[in-house]
DNA sequence: CTGAAAGCGCTAACAT
DNA sequence: ATGTTAGCGCTTTCAG
């Protein structure tokens, strides 16, 4: 069943059925409309975007971009992550008319061929490790390109993300609400432009409240569970110079949780932690975890929408900073 | 740049170049390979697929489907399972010049609209929710489809699925080997073909060592972690009339656990567990949980193996059945 | 408002 | 071993 056959039973034009699908329907009477979408419906005829592409050159497929890496090297924070981040941009695309390609990539060569292979109309970045690789793609300007998580400054491309400083501001601004001031930031932040942010709002909520900062208030860690395992195994009664602990990420959170406690330091009676990304076992852990909500799904539809304004030339603003929320369970202690 | 500018600059028809690309070397000479070959490096050629598409039929697309549910009324369980899932059938597919199309349906009129949209050559079912809307797709035996997880027995389809009479054998034996003897199946496993086979698994353990199987050695808990801690909550002195635990899943292990020591009974003192998944967060409990391996990547591989025999019309076995793998930590005891 | 002609980039089928 | 013809299903362009 094509356009064609349509045409024929309804004793019109092949442009005519085109342009009723289209919704050009300024060029078509409404009578021709109605018969056109009853022979339509009568055979569930269903347009083959293949032929449209290649003449029309539009293909409404977007490719969703993820590292190839091996599955374990991929920190288990992504696994949840990304099922809902691809599953909200999914949702949102579809319901724009627009189809998911998804594909790992491992050199940005590859972009290009998918663009020559494909015709994609628009590509999202799901993690930030390719800012390095975007100006190396040829004509990346008029690609349309939307960074999730990325603070590159890459010209003519759109990011979505969280609002990284206002997260970190939140949960020291909580921990000082809860009568804390020895507060120290769990993350080696030099040289990355993302933790970077979120140190900048540990510091200024620390700065808002009257609380002077002193660098050895920064414990310069890997915020992964295994970096948060050892800075807690070296937590002892004699160490324990601090009341609270702003993390970066939660598995770090429950690293350091888990490593303090060998040494009977528990959380939340000998210190409070708050951690960051809000991930569902945060409930699963004792104590369960208080956490920074990313608002993933939020963050997926933003992108979406940024990649339809940069599709449909819309002059709007490149960024969508999603908003972050203090999420609390049981791991902050009024003191 | 086409095939056709191609062809002109080698001085050769466009069929020649289709020819090279296509692998047809028994019908090119080898020196015209070599030429045509040098130019398509030359310029980067990268053949159009909608074009290719459209006169061979065959689009090198395999669609992925899941559900179309809220994000949140999906199991965690699924989040950290269906990435590693969906990176190795991409993987796989990939190196074999297959692409992803990733959709959630909603019901199974939507799996016909995308085969008429973009001729796809296949298609994996992720998540085993499809078993009774798979017979509603016309024409569903030609379609190569392969489900995964599932115990559905439709004619033409390909399976993939671990063999989860063999995980839950596997861990009844360890906890028998361990010493115990009154060990219970925590799942209400009648209704659920899946859930059948792994109780199968743990009854014929039990047979097999000369441990009889008694009506109250099954309790009917739902296997996820609200359905764990309702049943670990239920735990107490008196109720424990057990030594071990073969649980269905990680989540629903750590919800007894977190259950049960809320009245004082503690894993792996009072009673061992196994769990089913070997999710990366076994690795964060307390005790660290011992579990069943799915081997989801390898299972993610089989399944592409499946589909491209299928596509190949290779005659071969229909089901890629996976081993199971027991994993021991910390949460079962010798006694 | 409606239609005819031409062509998107490729390949199947049939030549030579 | 190589080339020619026709056509996949749709839209663009231009005419009426």
């Amino acid at each position: 069943m094509t356009l064609k056959d349509i045409a024929l039973e309804c004793g019109v034009s092949m442009m005519t059925v085109s342009n009723v699908i289209s919704g050009n329907h300024k060029k078509v009477s409404k009578q021709t409309i109605e018969k056109v979408n009853a022979v339509i419906k009568k055979y569930d005829f269903v347009p083959n975007l293949m032929a449209r592409t290649l003449s029309s050159k539009s293909s409404h497929l977007i490719l969703l971009v993820t590292p190839y890496v091996k599955t374990q090297e991929l920190d288990s924070i992504y696994n949840q992550y990304l099922t809902e981040l691809i599953a909200s941009i999914e949702r949102e695309l579809m319901e724009n008319s627009y189809y998911v390609l998804l594909r790992s990539v491992y050199e940005p060569k590859e972009i290009e061929v998918m663009y020559k292979t494909w015709n994609i109309d628009g590509a999202i970045f799901l993690l930030p490790f390719f800012n390095e690789t975007i100006e190396q793609i040829p004509d990346y300007q008029n690609k349309n390109f939307v960074l999730i998580d990325s603070y590159a400054d890459i010209k003519g491309v759109a990011y979505s993300r969280c609002d990284d400083y206002q997260g970190c501001f939140l949960a020291t601004e909580h921990l000082i609400q809860n009568g804390h001031k020895k507060i120290i930031f769990a993350a080696e932040h030099e040289g990355n432009l993302l933790l970077e942010k979120r140190f900048r709002g540990y510091h200024d909520a620390l700065k808002k409240h009257g609380i002077d900062f002193t660098p050895d208030m920064c414990r310069p860690i890997v915020p992964n569970y295994e970096g948060g395992l050892e800075f807690g195994r070296s937590i002892n009664r004699d160490t324990l110079n601090f009341t609270a602990i702003v993390s970066t990420s939660d598995l770090c959170s429950m690293g350091i949780m888990r490593g303090a406690s060998e040494n009977g330091i528990k959380c939340p009676n000998d210190f409070s932690i708050i951690g960051f990304d809000n991930l569902s076992i945060d409930e699963f852990t004792v104590p369960k975890l208080t956490s920074i909500d990313q608002q993933i799904s939020l963050k997926g539809k933003k992108a979406v929408e940024q990649l339809l304004n940069k599709i449909n030339k819309t002059e709007k603003e490149n960024v969508a900073s999603i908003e972050t929320k203090l999420i609390e369970r049981e791991s902050v202690k009024k003191i």
